[in-house]
DNA sequence: AGGTATTGAATGAATGGTCATTCATTTTTG
DNA sequence: CAAAAATGAATGACCATTCATTCAATACCT
């Protein structure tokens, strides 16, 4: 029975992050990332059930992680206004620290089948329900509109913040991602109208 | 050499559509798409270079169709706020009319190899100049703030557009997606600010 | 302590299933 | 009756997974 747990179970994820970042979804087979883990092909299939599990514990791990930092720092942020720049702030941060990372969570993953999809899609619904409570908190306080629709706005920043991580990935990395919070806030909070 | 034409060349592309959209990217065999044509396997080596390229030329067909309707519809509009709107309507109203397609283009050709996604994104290029066209007319006419980077502006409509037929995808199409159109202008336009 | 049994972690070569692609043959067309 | 188009069975490459075996550590005995 696989042991989700220890020294190696991490070993072989952060391996699976390497390579995958490296060679791609497809070239990731088993061997090459027991290999990178300094570990034997069947050692994999101590601590996980398959290759998919690798996967989506990969994700689990590293977004889980994300997510809980994220929301802990909001805790201590009064100003809706101000929990929105620092979600965005921390969205960028955190896979602008990780290149591998983000190329994995961001592009990789995305190639994998049907149910690996899945569960990341469970994992990432935490995250959105952070964004909604953001917007909602916005609401109440009376700084944002109260005739926005949750849902449309969620959609506006995680989608505006994903296609925005996606493109620098696919321009190699080269400008900073983090000098593109505040555009993006403002836009987000004023509109393209004069 | 491959035809790239002909009645059995459109035959295996709308085929590939179909049976993507129902068994997903990994379950569309070279057999399966060759029975759903009524064609032989060997069949679509004459029309097409590899089953790569049968992916590449169904995006190409069916986006590259859709950008000239977009491109030509937006011609005949006058204001950039009403090309901006007449955009966001036709991205939906297309996709909502062949919910195949929109599986297909939106889920599953992005777990394609990289080789095929990266022609993808060439073919996507076009449709992202539109974009900024509007973007552009709207700060020279004087209706959008002319302090507004255009490729942020770009990232969050595209983005934005992009995350809400995902969704709707995966909520099974059982809402209306073109009841969005004036939502996310709306919020485009205006922000969530009071 | 010295020796021996027991356990379970780790290994990596072998297996088996899956498909894209090919090409010798057949069918259709002009 | 050529020439072109179409066929579909056979091929071979690829890779996740398995499992018989090795190895190391610990427990148990005299």
């Amino acid at each position: 029975m696989a042991k989700r747990t220890g020294e190696k179970y991490d070993a072989i994820i952060n391996a699976a992050v390497r390579v995958i970042a490296q060679y791609g979804y497809h070239q990731a087979q088993v061997s090459k990332i027991a290999r990178e883990a300094n570990v034997a092909d069947g050692t994999i299939y101590l601590y996980f059930e398959n290759k998919d599990d690798v996967l989506v514990s990969l994700f689990n791990e590293k977004m889980g992680a994300f997510i809980s930092d994220v929301e802990k720092a909001l805790s201590n942020v009064p100003s809706p206004v101000n929990q929105l720049r620092e979600l965005i702030r921390l969205h960028f941060e955190y896979l602008q620290a990780d290149a591998q990372l983000a190329i994995v969570t961001q592009i990789e993953l995305r190639q994998s089948k049907p149910a690996v999809r899945k569960e990341i899609g469970l994992i990432l619904k935490r995250y959105l329900g952070v964004i909604d409570r953001v917007i909602q908190d916005g609401i109440k306080d009376g700084l944002f509109r109260e005739d926005i629709d949750v849902r449309t706005a969620r959609r506006m920043i995680f989608g505006t913040m994903d296609e925005t991580v996606t493109s620098w990935i696919m321009k190699d990395c080269k400008y900073s991602l983090t000098d593109q919070v505040e555009p993006m806030l403002d836009l987000f909070l004023n509109g393209l109208s004069k």
